[in-house]
DNA sequence: CGAGTTGGTTCCATTATTTGAAACTTGGTT
DNA sequence: AACCAAGTTTCAAATAATGGAACCAACTCG
């Protein structure tokens, strides 16, 4: 038993919401009876936390074809910790800038429960389609804004993030075992960037730097992506400096948020 | 004591995510003792349930600071509910040719707890800004959206969600009593599409339409905005025709949506 | 300096809520 | 008509939530 794992603890709030997240996880309407072997709770008590849930609005209840699905008031709530919490809006201007210069699709990730969350994003060139990718979820391992947050984790963070790992498979290249995994942060942690060389979907390479506070906590990380077919890899090790030097500016604007005035 | 408050009823978790709401609405990290006066709840019993939400990610609290703001575990699942739950998937591509056609700013909105909750939008030419616009809340009885939904309610509904109106008078046209927008609503569904003529805004005015379901259920509104200095009267009227066929695509693609095969 | 104040945290006996096995209802299938 | 699966309700026992009060800073002020 890990020190808290979400679910277990937290008494009944905890449990219902992880309930909340089974149903988000489907990524479709399911039905009772799909979330019972997986919740592992009695049919009876399952069936009060749906309840409640639909009668928050944290679900919504489709009474025809009789299935849950996450509900708009998580929309609502989503749209102010967006505002508040994520990078994201203090970053706005320092992305548009980096994807203006180096005309490529850019990421702002930050780490959720493990997993790499995506907070904004900018296409090569298309307009931004935000809500459909902000607030999707990948993986930590194989991918560059997730391996250069892990690298910049406490030990006791980062063994609970790896715990969470699922180490699939997804390319030859894929790294699949916490030992290499570990070597491999060490080397990020080094060097300053991490590369996702193919490793999470063949074809696609991306450049990525971590966004650390002045006290060195990890806030959360930026990325460049390229097809292998149209970038060199030297032409991707190229961007480090610009992409470092956005991380950096981001990094400085969380400080001043964080601190507006000095006593006042 | 109404049918159900979300927020008396539903127990521990109702409490709870009445909580959220509430460090959610300041559109701020807050203190412990903001919170309190608004919560009603002992000392104790909020401290407890402001950390339970911390540990669950619902909020972020600043050690620093000691602030609470509400959480990353919010934008992931709200994720989820946009893509499923929404109109604005299956609404994209008829939003992006009304868009094109008219030139004007769009908006599609769904409701939620008797407040306009905007799920998508379109500006007139700058490139989106979607996560910042979409989850955005706004009063229902002084917005074309929100009276195109208010009119097509059920009796029970309607009175449910005019007593959650605050009637505050923004503009000189604001409607500020229950009576006058019950009146408004009644002309609004005869002649099928609401008018916002500087009743949010001065400058500003809209027309807007309800989207319903064959069985007449109504599923949200979409509007087409403009300033009255561009734009005048008759040309705001004439849109109407656009928009309501826009409306009654986005109908059959929900309605195709929800009922995809026949039998199988 | 020390008494007072505000903001936050912890205790713990009482109480109300949650719990879940089992019974029941509903709707469909053979 | 008997059967089965999915969903809903019941109710006594078990547990977890409750909140008044005490406690602990960290400031402020006389």
């Amino acid at each position: 038993m890990t020190a808290h794992d979400r679910e277990t603890s937290d008494g009944t709030v905890g449990r219902t919401l992880a309930v909340l997240d089974l149903v988000a996880e489907f990524g479709r309407p399911v039905r009772f009876a799909e979330i019972m072997p997986r919740a592992g709770l009695p049919k009876a008590t399952l069936y009060r936390f749906l309840q409640v849930l639909a009668n928050q609005d944290m679900l919504l209840f489709d009474e025809d074809r009789q299935t849950y699905a996450p509900g708009m008031r998580l929309v609502r709530l989503a749209h102010s910790a967006w505002a508040q919490s994520s990078l994201a809006p203090l970053a706005k201007g320092i992305i548009d800038d980096l994807a203006d210069r180096i005309g490529q699709t850019v990421h702002l990730a930050q780490l959720d429960n493990g997993a790499v969350l995506y907070v904004d994003k900018r296409n090569a060139r298309q307009p931004v389609e935000m809500f459909s990718q902000s607030g999707k979820i990948g993986p930590a391992y194989c991918t560059g804004v997730g391996k250069a947050m892990l690298a910049h984790l406490s030990d006791a963070r980062l063994e609970q993030a790896i715990s969470r790992q699922s180490f699939h498979g997804h390319t030859p290249r894929t790294i699949t075992t916490p030992e290499a995994l570990k070597a491999e942060l060490a080397l990020i942690r080094d060097r300053g960037y991490a590369l996702d060389d193919e490793e999470h979907e063949a074809g696609i390479a991306c450049i990525a730097v971590p966004i650390l506070s002045k006290s060195g906590r990890m806030l959360g990380a930026l990325s460049v992506t390229t097809t292998t077919a149209a970038t060199s890899r030297d032409q991707l090790l190229a961007l480090a400096g610009p992409v470092t030097d956005a991380s950096a500016a981001i990094a400085a604007a969380a400080e001043a948020w964080r601190f507006p005035e000095t006593k006042q």
